[in-house]
DNA sequence: AACGCTGCCTGTGGGC
DNA sequence: TGCCCACAGGCAGCGT
């Protein structure tokens, strides 16, 4: 599943190679994959649309063109490729954006849980989506004073909160594992008991390990591939997702599987405690 | 305000 | 071996 750093390698690929392009034509395959506008106004606003440079917020993708912009969400399995016009469409192709040079942008999505939007140029930061999205996981943007403050009236598991991208965006399934590990925090701690100490290590964890994994090209579990179709390498990094039953690389004690906020999710019972109650403490 | 539930989807793999 | 069904999961929308 695309995350954060997956995202950012598919925005870094598209952006080399879409820069000055013009869109002719699209053609839309699976209708629900076309959030807004209509199927129709959504294709014949891109008629003759150039593309002029590719941002990233969260794990979403903004697309600006001469006049408008696209706001597309990978989800689950969203890939794009560019190919020949006379490539054969495969059958989870579901939108085909025809460029110059006959060449296609293709958005492929085994799940068609992926989004596309038409939006104003203008006010793609107002939209609803982008609006939800807490800071980026980076040094300069995250602070641990906000996580606090965010933090203080969440009763909900610090999982939850790191996975609903409203504290800090751009973390999914695998990475909220990983960050939760290496702070040594329990995945179904409330948010508001994690203490300021170990907000301190979860921000660091957090930063750390979203720019190594966006160094190493992502994590490619089942199927990611950036535009050139290249898998990532983060995989052979991850200490506890997809861990069940191996040795800690801490402690040795086996990895435990639970779901928590409804997700599968790997941790290290020896090294991620929850925090004891204060009550029942003898006089 | 904050939380939890449901719908969207199809390929995979565990159980029998 | 082959069939069936539960499960996987990010986000929007909604009810409480």
């Amino acid at each position: 599943m695309p995350e954060l750093p997956e995202v950012e390698n598919v925005r870094a690929g598209l952006e080399m190679r879409l820069t000055g392009r013009t869109i002719e034509k699209v053609e839309v395959y699976w209708d629900n994959i076309i959030a807004s506008p209509a199927i129709d106004e959504f294709c014949e606003r891109l008629k003759g649309q150039q593309f002029e440079r590719i941002e990233r917020r969260g794990k979403f993708l903004l697309f600006f063109l001469t006049d408008v912009a696209i706001l597309s969400h990978l989800r689950m399995e969203g890939k794009y490729q560019i190919v020949p016009h006379a490539t054969p469409r495969t059958k989870h192709t579901h939108v085909i954006f025809h460029l110059d040079y006959e060449d296609d942008l293709r958005y492929l999505d085994v799940r068609k849980f992926g989004r596309l939007s038409l939006v104003e140029k203008s006010n793609i930061y107002q939209h609803p989506s982008l609006q939800k999205l807490g800071p980026e996981p980076t040094d300069e943007a995250l602070s641990v004073y906000a996580m606090q403050q965010f933090l203080k009236s969440r009763t909900k598991s610090i999982k939850g909160v790191l996975l609903d991208q409203s504290m800090v965006a751009g973390l999914g399934n695998i990475y909220v594992d990983e960050v939760l590990f290496r702070a040594g925090i329990h995945p179904e701690t409330p948010g508001k008991q994690v203490k300021y100490q170990q907000l301190e290590i979860l921000r660091e964890a957090i930063i750390k390990v979203m720019k190594e994994a966006l160094q190493a090209g992502g994590t490619t579990i089942r199927t990611y591939a950036n535009s050139f179709g290249d898998p990532g390498h983060y995989q052979d990094f991850l200490q506890v997702y997809g861990k069940k039953g191996k040795p800690c690389p801490n402690c040795h004690t086996p990895i435990q599987k639970i779901k928590v906020a409804g997700r599968g999710t790997h941790f290290c019972p020896h090294c991620q405690k929850l925090p004891q109650k204060a009550e029942g403490v003898t006089p």
